[in-house]
RNA sequence: GGUGCUGUGGCCGAGUGGCUAGGCAGAGGUCUGCAAAACCUUUUACAGCGGUUCGAAUCCGCUCAGCACCUCCA
């Protein structure tokens, strides 16, 4: 029996804005695609906050013994900067200004991108497709909207005809909205408009004599519009409907709606069974972004260089801090909320290393087994609850609790079964280390360190012996200041590196 | 203006019609040469006003406050 088969899945769809059970298309298999980052500039933590629900997300469907395909793309293209008609692509104007080829642009932010989610021990996806790779894939879709009549060509430039669309299928199913209301909506007057409706959204645009990013294609010289990749390669990698389909909030209009009706105005029917949408991280209360100036860069973060900053975190600090919270819910960014967060890491890092130092039990009172394998099954319930990583710290601070209890209680320890314990540590170390990727920060694996430190441990133990409680605080507090904390026990002394 | 969401104790944050969330901070205790850590005990809640109910922080209505999307944004 298969562990998804056990702890199946309620998650909840933005399609139907409910909590349902999650079932593949193809029995065990589970295919996931997100919008990944548009590298014009560097992610900050708003965007990491992102990935890392969704890189919890996959890897619990892997740890339920789901094969996944996660699929995360790039855009290095299309994504344009203020209107959608009059804007100038994001990666062309940086390209302008910092006088670089694109694609320099595109690889130096892609490969900050890159550094900046292995720091917080984000997973690389299975496939990282890239816009500017799918060109063809891109013009060919638009080919097919045209046929269907679905799209216009005006002035070289390719428009999606949402009326059209939305005669035979739904427009704005997704964000709860009607044409008419976007139509009255009144946010933009702008009048030298080539769309014929200003619902409509850019396929391919033509590229004005400036614009460095250019293709060919049957309608000239362009590039595509920023909704078409997604909906190309998504279902390039997924297939024409696949289970699942993540990103942050603030793509879900117009972003996943136009990916919606550009794969349904072909094949007519929905390509994703499930939407899931990440909140915002914010900063006293406000989305944290770029434009509001309030944004914060890891580097930022990891220094304490920061006039909202007390002190630096480490990102392990920061992952835990966002595991904290519910994916759906925005979350807060604070010092106070990160220094509390440092301490719960901490805590949980240190119960982490009881749970290997502690001798396997071999014991037979079952009532004390159960307990622990309540505990343990209660992750899986928890993570399968709509991935409430919340709830699922909870729990895990639970076991630790009984965990630390039996460090100083062998007789205890040495009833439980021996394939509960197992169960129980197991589970424990696994989900605070695969599933929700936690993982160990300090130097404590250091061999040569380990044995200086328990060399003074040695000499201090003789100078406490011989009640020279002067130079043992010396030895204690020296080490104290280099990080290194000595904590006297019943069975010697111990350190932990912070 | 339209659509949707939120308001939980000193702080951060889960949650649900009746039973302790959890972390941090505070208080007391055990342990200790003293600390630290750990363990035990413990104080502060569900924005306001009405309603439904045997019972609501949880459902409904109104009020207030705030946020997000409707421009680019994870």
């Amino acid at each position: 029996m298969k562990r998804y088969e056990k702890f199946p899945i309620r998650l909840t769809n933005s399609l139907s804005s409910k909590k349902e059970e999650f079932k593949p298309i193809h029995e065990g298999r589970v295919g996931i695609y997100v919008c990944g980052p548009t590298v014009y500039s560097d992610v900050h933590l708003g965007n990491v906050r992102t990935f890392l629900c969704f890189d919890v997300i996959q890897r619990y469907f892997k740890y339920l013994e789901y094969k996944v395909r996660y699929v995360r793309n790039i855009t290095d293209v299309g994504h344009l900067e203020g209107d959608a008609d009059e804007g100038e692509d994001k990666i062309s104007k940086k390209a302008r200004l910092e006088q670089l080829e694109p694609m320099e642009i595109v690889q130096r932010y892609t490969n900050d991108f890159h550094r900046v989610s292995e720091v917080f021990n984000i997973l690389p996806p299975d496939i990282e497709p890239t816009a500017t790779g799918h060109l063809i894939e891109q013009i060919r879709h638009i080919e097919a909207l045209l046929e269907k009549g679905l799209a216009y060509e005006v002035n070289r430039s390719v428009y999606f005809d949402v009326k059209k669309y939305n005669e035979h299928q739904q427009y704005g199913k997704l964000s709860g909205r009607n044409i008419d209301e976007l139509r009255d909506s009144g946010r933009s007057l702008d009048s030298q408009d080539e769309k014929r409706d200003k619902i409509d959204f850019a396929l391919w645009k033509k590229a004005s004599p400036k614009h460095i990013m250019r293709w060919d294609s049957p309608w000239g010289k362009g590039f595509p519009g920023w909704h078409l990749e997604c909906t190309v390669m998504s279902t390039k990698y997924l297939g024409e409907t696949f289970d699942i389909h993540g990103g942050g909030i603030d793509l879900k209009f117009p972003h996943h709606e136009c990916e919606i009706a550009q794969q349904a105005g072909i094949t007519g029917t929905d390509p994703v069974n499930y939407w899931l949408h990440s909140n915002m991280l914010t900063v006293n209360g406000q989305k944290m972004s770029k434009s509001l100036g309030n944004s914060f860069l890891p580097n930022e973060l990891f220094s304490g260089k920061h006039e909202l900053l007390e002190k630096g975190y480490s990102p392990m600090t920061v992952r835990f801090f966002m595991l904290q919270s519910h994916y759906s819910s925005t979350l807060d960014f604070s010092n106070d909320a990160l220094m509390a967060a440092e301490k719960g890491y901490k805590r949980l890092m240190s119960g982490l290393k009881n749970a290997e130092s502690l001798e396997a039990p071999d014991g037979n009172d079952k009532e004390s087994g159960q307990t622990m394998l309540q505990l343990a099954d209660q992750c899986f319930l928890e993570m399968s609850d709509d991935f409430n990583t919340a709830k699922t710290l909870a729990v895990l601070f639970e076991m630790t609790t009984r965990i630390n209890d039996l460090m100083t209680k062998p007789d205890e320890l040495s009833k439980i079964p021996a394939d509960a314990w197992k169960y129980f540590v197991g589970t424990y170390s696994e989900f605070i280390q695969e599933v929700l990727g936690l993982k160990k920060e300090t130097a404590e694996d250091d061999k040569m360190l380990e044995g200086i430190v328990n060399l003074l441990i040695k000499l201090r133990s003789e100078a406490k012996i011989s009640r020279d409680f002067a130079k043992s605080d010396m030895i204690r507090d020296e080490l104290g200041k280099m990080g290194v904390r000595l904590m006297d026990g019943k069975d010697g002394t111990t350190f932990s590196i912070d």
